[in-house]
DNA sequence: TATTGTTATACTCTATAACTATA
DNA sequence: TATAGTTATAGAGTATAACAATA
């Protein structure tokens, strides 16, 4: 037996491939980190998505999220917003500007990882993406 | 185009889910970090495995190989030995305790991660090891 | 000259605790 | 009392640069 049987290990060494494809195509010329990225992606997908339920998705606690929060914000990529149903609560929205580097960004890693994984058979490539996301809903 | 589409965006979030099962199973018991027992694992399929060619397979840098080397050596899991081959060298082993740790988490990871991943069929669960290895491949 | 490994150092990212404001 | 978000702080992990020893 070995670690090539271990799903945490073979996960972790294939993300070193596409961590390392997202550093040259989008980190290194847009100084995005991918959390960054993720982070707008998943504003332009959820409109008025909090704070905490983007923590939350991320993995990570509220303080790492309001320091991310703050250098979106900083490089007016996004706008907290305050929320009208809870007066404790935020609301984000992407800037113009975060919208297109949004859309850029998304298409160049598009493109970029079907290169990089073109090696996969389109069927593998599916049933990847397919199974990596039975395997996330497992979250609570 | 969603964020759904993109392998590295799934095999972060994969990763969340068999990261806590790691870190709930593995890491808080035995107060090991995945880095570590990644390291001790290769030490045991490598004998004599280096330092630097530890470094290359896991992305990181020698000075940070040095760090974790050093911790586990205090914790008399692993030893350094001067190469015989290459005076600058070093060869790694575990020790005995380093040898019954890594067997015992191996068998204790494996049995977590079926149970883990039980919502999968075991055919879903062999081609995902099967793709993410030819992911891996593509490393220089 | 190039490579192995270490040391020194500073930076990034993170989590915990304590806080404010609202529910 | 509980929750959303912020601030303060300390710790973990990292990379870069400079170094010693060997090739």
């Amino acid at each position: 037996m070995s670690l090539n049987r271990i799903t945490g290990y073979q996960l972790v060494q294939a993300g070193i491939v596409t961590g390392a494809n997202f550093m040259r195509e989008v980190g290194k010329p847009h100084k995005l980190r991918p959390v960054e990225f993720t982070i707008l992606q998943l504003i332009f997908e959820t409109p008025h998505i909090s704070p905490t339920v983007l923590a939350k998705t991320l993995a990570m606690t509220t303080p790492s999220m309001t320091a991310w929060l703050d250098k979106l914000s900083k490089r007016k990529l996004l706008m907290r917003e305050k929320s009208i149903k809870d007066g404790r609560g935020q609301t984000l929205a992407l800037t113009n500007s975060g919208l297109v580097l949004v859309e850029d960004v998304l298409k160049v890693l598009l493109e970029s990882e079907a290169k990089l994984l073109a090696h996969l058979s389109l069927g593998e490539r599916e049933m990847l993406l397919e199974i990596l996301q039975k395997i996330s809903s497992t979250k609570s």
